[in-house]
DNA sequence: ACTTAGTATTTGAACGATCAAACTTTGGGA
DNA sequence: TCCCAAAGTTTGATCGTTCAAATACTAAGT
């Protein structure tokens, strides 16, 4: 089988040097036209592709993005992570740039794998996820000044920390927009169903739902609290809970939950308590959850793939920025430009009607914001 | 900050060669021991890390697998590929491979990322998936003699061919498996619930349930016919189909599903009807069918990322081996050094038992091969 | 016609590793 | 003691690309 053509070969089928090939690839602009057309045409006639092992070695630069794959798949909201990789995948690739996968056993290990990958010059940024308070990995990309964009934001530290890019979706706006929706079907006692408190997201969506409360109704700290009910994440402790609270006294109209896995547990007590007018909203619009027919809040991955992007290549850029500190700060607006709240998406079916409707496909109900009631198809 | 080091400079520092500091790295056991000792302590000194481009360059291998992730989530069953792919990535990473991802707009677009991804020294072999009838993928794979597996067998090809390497769960055995259990509850008028024939994956699967069928009871091809139902992919129609049918005469004891969302839809359709003891019986063993308690098949994806890498690699080779068509023939078994046939397991929860059990947690079954019964915990 | 400032293109070196072949050391036997 | 094969180590070349600097070409201004 014939060698692989070079820049070498091209070169001389278009009568130019390896350079003006090379520039024709990389700076098309600086290239005469007429020479230029030479070239491309030879490149098509050769079927030439850029060899990336030797242009990564020549430039430093790997065009690929690393991103840890958790070692457990989290039950039903596990999916969350890979319809983000999804979204990362594609967009990733409409600017030139790869995802690479890897696994590590802890944090401590993830750290090693980073060092591996930068050193060998495998990946020019990382993305990490799952970030918690005093996150050793982010200290340590901070302190090597490794490009990384963090999918969740810094609970507890300095949220604003010029060095730390970072994604997330707005929880609060989310058990807002869902509590609202609730509120304007005319219900008053609305619950909520989160986590034991003191998880940064977990409690950042409650206080969307507390927001609306406190608005809609006046209550106070005690008032929510007591139509506050906690469980950890998982779809039988959650229906258990809920099971024992239709069992016992209790005046609740509606649920907005922490997650689709304790709405779906909750949504599971209340068939069956016979219950078939108490609207349940959960949170990620998972798979399960569009099966269903539940209520819940969408992330809108791709904009939080998107903006991942804009904060590691810039708004249109085809390689990676140096590093967070790098970042304009006086010119242009603050903090924006260093992170991305997402609004997610109310998507309304079966489980938060009040009558008991036999199929409503998927409305949706627009975000906060502006009240844009957009109404694009999921999926 | 300093350059890295390299190779060079670990020499120096251990007072030898280049290339002898690349041999200890590649074949430790050609170097002896002293010399080695030495080069170890330099490479630790320094914190030397091998770059991955410039061996790439050298050496036309990447280390590293590409697999493309499809561009849809297929709803709850679409958590499949990626249970696969957290798999795989933990296994190549212990023989010191990286998966890469890439996506592409249909097949045609999906060969061209093939050939710029091997023709730019990026990746060694591809994992294909969702392998159809006449695959343009395949064909220009063995053609171009690119070493691949795929995840599914050819269906309607030749499943032997001597240059395909590919790896499937064993959808008959499955269902074989969770035909014996409910035929072993006791139940004889049990159904089919599958996808529209045709499909090759749905057709094997529905093989298990009518072997199993054909055994107990002897039936004939149009009494089990008559048993089954069709639908395509997706809850809600298969909900409906199923409560049309109990609106309607039918004398049926139990379900056989071809998928979680199929049997995820009928079981709705079953609650909704009352019919407590009702077994269903669904294949994935989604997070879905855990958290609803739905018996399912589980497909073992950890066995099939492993089956995956074995065929590309060898039983323990840190190193994509050339191609299908070198493989041994005449020494060995013959086309079991080219497939894996994986066979799942089923995991009885409560829908497959006819007393309406308040709660039981994953009880294994065997697998169908030796009546082993295993019972690992799940997740 | 002749410098001048660009613009366009070419040349030599380098990126960091491994291959292939040459060279040096070691150890056993005649 | 000398020779020879095997084991261990070093040297020069090379993978395909881009960088940096040098050279060649163009089009104006005087």
């Amino acid at each position: 089988m014939a060698q692989l053509p070079t820049v070498e070969d091209v070169a001389r089928v278009a009568s130019v040097s390896r350079q003006t090939v090379s520039n024709v690839l990389n700076s098309p602009e600086i290239v005469k036209p007429a020479t230029r057309g030479r070239v491309e045409a030879a490149i098509a006639e050769l079927g030439y592709r850029q060899n990336a092992s030797a242009r990564r070695l020549r430039t430093r630069q790997s065009s690929t993005i690393g991103i840890r794959l958790d070692p457990v798949t989290n039950g039903i909201s596990g999916s969350v992570l890979d319809r983000y990789l999804h979204a990362l995948t594609e967009q990733a690739a409409e600017r030139g740039m790869r995802i690479m996968l890897f696994t590590a056993t802890d944090l401590d290990d993830e750290v090693e794998q980073y060092r591996t990958l930068r050193d060998g010059a495998d990946v020019d940024a990382f993305i990490v996820t799952a970030t918690r308070y005093a996150d050793p990995r982010i200290d340590w990309l901070i302190a090597e000044r490794v490009p990384f964009v963090s999918f969740g934001r810094p609970w507890g530290a300095d949220m604003d920390a010029r060095n730390h890019l970072w994604v997330d979706v707005d929880g609060f706006a989310g058990h807002y927009e869902a509590t609202r929706h609730l509120i304007g079907r005319g219900l008053t006692r609305i619950g909520y169903f989160g986590w034991p408190a003191g998880s940064g997201t977990g409690d950042e969506r409650r206080r969307g739902w507390a927001t609306a409360m406190v608005e809609a109704f006046g209550l106070d700290e005690a008032q929510l609290e007591q139509l506050t009910t906690r469980t950890e994440e998982g779809v039988p402790q959650a229906r258990r809970l809920i099971e024992t609270m239709f069992a016992s006294e209790h005046d609740l109209d509606a649920l907005v939950c922490v997650s689709d896995s304790v709405a779906l547990g909750a949504m599971m007590a209340v068939n069956e308590a016979g219950r078939k007018s108490f609207p349940v909203i959960g949170f990620d619009n998972t798979a399960v959850a569009q099966a269903v027919g539940l209520s819940s809040v969408e992330q809108r991955l791709d904009q939080v793939a998107a903006g991942t992007l804009e904060l590691l290549m810039g708004a249109t850029g085809r390689r990676v920025l140096p590093h967070g500190e790098e970042w304009p700060d006086d010119e242009a607006s603050g903090p924006d430009t260093r992170h991305r709240l997402i609004t997610p998406k109310l998507v309304v079916r079966r489980s938060s009607h009040l009558a008991p409707v036999d199929e409503i496909e998927s409305t949706e109900v627009g975000s906060t914001a502006a009240g844009n009631h957009d109404r694009e198809e999921m999926q």
